[in-house]
DNA sequence: TTTTTCGTGGTACAGTCGTATCATAAAAAA
DNA sequence: TTTTTTATGATACGACTGTACCACGAAAAA
């Protein structure tokens, strides 16, 4: 068998490509041409490596899930549990927030996927569920140690302040995104929500 | 000149099929034939009435902030200014949340229209900033009678609280949307969330 | 009554889409 | 060396899409 080709190399050039034309172009508007052309191979390579558009878009969810999650373990942990837990929430919320180009294509692209699974249920599948989940995790437990060393009352209740947080990022973001606040004022505000937290009740 | 029919009344019935139909089947696959048999005429009145794909879409827009606008008002209209600031937040948080069909679809789309004007700036009106800017103006005004009436502690910054209010409930909605969160514990998130912003800071 | 304009239906056109088919060069297997 | 398998190119097909065009009934205007 000529195996002279890396089949995961490939597959990732074509996902590469893929996310490059979605998030210029738009999720609904990516042809597999388009796509073949951004990587600059024939039609026929992006069917033989995705045989189905269905499946080149689920593994395109599953590829920017990958990648967004890397982008957090990697500029996450090197201040893991050992900053402040409002250290490391800041650090996260200037990581999701969509100022630079990555951060800015994965909440496009990561919000069309969830607007597109409304209405085809080809893409529900539990890569919009496990990863959501795994955020949620590490919040909790961000919050957890800030209790355990006081930087949070600890008659806050995790799970509910990590759903608070989750939604309040991912607020934002949209708002930064299409423009509704600048990325300064989106920063302000979270030190304001911050700030509220992490004070004691009255 | 034979004006039998009303146009105003014609272009309502389009934008209500149109809308139907972009909440069922995504607003990328809403082609214009499809919108002529939900609203049960041919396709050559659609484009009678709306001349071109593009004006059909940017009527849909404003069509479904139209409505969204006059939902609020009537259902908050009740209570407005009679109410504590608690009771109406709490008001509007219902009323935004997607639960019924009517907040699901306004939610399911105008976060469509949102992506799409990221990448088609056909679609990126001032539709997108002038209804926004009345929501968080009236949640201004909303937080600063909470203020004159005691409700609301006064060091609180009623631009900054209104912009955290909104990118919250926007992305508390998301994830009922989505399926991440159930409504009940999105009501409550949002209850913990008022509890904080209520009392005093310590 | 004649003329003009409005509203609508039917349909054709050019383009794009995802998918399928056929051929073929190259490399491993025999 | 012969055979088989892999990877890719070129292209055709049917099903859409938005748009344009033509015709015609009806009602207002003349």
């Amino acid at each position: 068998m000529p195996r002279t080709v890396d089949h995961e190399e490939r597959r990732s050039k074509i996902l590469e490509a893929f996310m490059a034309v979605a998030a210029r172009e738009g999720l609904h508007a990516t042809s597999l041409r388009a796509v073949a052309v951004e990587a600059g191979i024939s039609l026929r390579s992006v069917q033989y490596y995705f045989d189905t558009k269905v499946g080149l878009m689920q593994a395109g969810l599953a590829a920017l899930e990958n990648q967004s999650n890397e982008r957090l373990r990697t500029r996450l942990g090197g201040l893991e549990s050992s900053s402040s837990a409002r250290a490391r929430l800041q650090a996260l919320f200037a990581i999701a927030l969509p100022t630079d180009l990555e951060s800015r294509r994965f909440h496009l692209l990561w919000t069309s996927y969830a607007m597109l699974a409304m209405t085809d249920q080809v893409i529900s599948d539990r890569a919009f569920v496990d990863s959501p989940n795994r955020l949620k995790k590490r919040i909790v437990s961000l919050l957890e140690e800030g209790k355990s060393r006081s930087e949070i009352d600890a008659s806050r209740h995790s799970e509910i302040e990590a759903s608070l947080l989750i939604a309040l990022i991912h607020g934002l973001g949209t708002a930064v995104l299409v423009g509704h606040q600048t990325a300064e004022s989106a920063y302000s505000s979270f030190d304001h929500y911050l700030d509220r937290l992490a004070s004691e009740i009255q």
